[in-house]
DNA sequence: ATTATACTCATTTTCGAAAATCATTGATAT
DNA sequence: ATATCAATGATTTTCGAAAATGAGTATAAT
């Protein structure tokens, strides 16, 4: 079935959207029914994974989905801050126009996307990748690799909790001006405002996330 | 031997230290017989590394070290400011008298280690080594455990490009005003002086190092 | 001479039987 | 009754034989 070399990103995917629940135990003989593979792949996936922050693991005791807390959700963010603060600052700074370009597609997509988002099944789900995507192409200039491989993580790591609550119907306008007003920043190469705008934007996803159940 | 939870621990030191070569293929028997272990947990070990970012994997060709190069050194630097500037900054508006006194502490070990550094023949790794401890301890309060995960995994990281050049013994007098300065403002609780000057130091390393041949 | 194809060989990668580990249960002694 | 220790069982973890892979080499075809 499931390539094993692509073994983490069947499992990453689950873990990201849910379907292996936070906190729980991975027994292995579960996983090698599932996925029709012997250990090894599987232990090997999982370790990779344990350096992504996605699972963790006792010895001889096993790999368990990293929980989910609300301590962590904090701290989430305030490493978002940290990394996309600084990652913005550098992008614009030293953004040309290919880079300047790419925002104005991202955010092309975005609003095109967030119109129709509550229209659709997926159309959330598209919704909530074209806004990752915006945020990628916002530091895509930073000329940092691992600034923009942690931006990726965190990223990954922050959709766990997204999933938990329900995007209100009537906060999707706020939401959307608040990234006109982001790429306004940064396409006017506003370095402070940009980056003063965007800490206060981690915070406030923070704000409406702390209220939901978990 | 070595208990096999601990592999990656003996790889990782190999690896710090230079013992394996930066860009040099993992062979697995070779492993295999150094080790007196079996493939599994060699490639598990390996595969936590991966995930911390000293080892680079590629598919049915295996492991190699990561190699170094100006570009790697730089990004480790801009990282490096990211995550340990943002996380000094909210270590001093967050840290308490225990704070203060492990940060005295630290620094106090840092004197004791930098004034021998030349006399012994372990003494430049002893000074090392307090010197990282004490960068740790400046951003201990700081209460995010991923910008403290970040900043070990960096320093490690840094770790590999400070061997490769000499300490000047002229240097050394220099190096330590910087740190004196720097906890003088942390103590101080003087946030944006601290900041801006750690910052700058971090810039210094770089430059110190940029000069060195690899 | 150059491209295409089959064959080697060194190496990685997978597999599941077997060993090791830890929590639990049950037996025994105080 | 309670503590101590041994047996049990469920599960993780290791191991090396065997399969899979890909790079290199030889052979054949145009």
């Amino acid at each position: 079935m499931a390539k094993a070399t692509d073994l983490d990103d069947v499992m990453r995917d689950g873990i990201l959207r849910g379907t292996m629940e936070p906190g729980s135990w991975l027994r292995m003989e579960e996983l090698k029914a599932r996925f029709a593979v012997g250990f090894s792949p599987i232990r090997e996936a999982l370790s990779r994974l344990v350096g992504e922050g996605l699972v963790e693991f006792e010895a001889n005791r096993g790999f368990r989905v990293k929980g989910l807390s609300r301590a962590d959700l904090l701290d989430i963010a305030v490493t978002r801050t940290a990394v996309e603060g600084a990652a913005l600052r550098r992008s614009i700074a030293l953004g040309d126009d290919r880079w300047e370009a790419s925002v104005v597609g991202a955010m092309h997509r975005y609003r095109r996307t967030a119109a129709v988002a509550f229209d659709t099944d997926n159309g959330l789900s598209q919704w909530e990748a074209a806004h990752d995507e915006l945020h990628a192409a916002l530091i895509g200039a930073c000329g940092s690799p691992r600034l923009m491989m942690l931006q990726h993580r965190l990223q990954e790591q922050h959709l766990r909790y997204r999933r938990l609550i329900v995007v209100p119907h009537v906060g999707a306008e706020a939401h959307i001006a608040e990234h006109e007003q982001l790429v306004e920043y940064a396409l006017a190469r506003d370095l402070d405002a940009a980056v003063a705008h965007i800490e206060r934007h981690m915070m406030i996803t923070v704000d409406a996330l702390s209220n939901a159940e978990f």
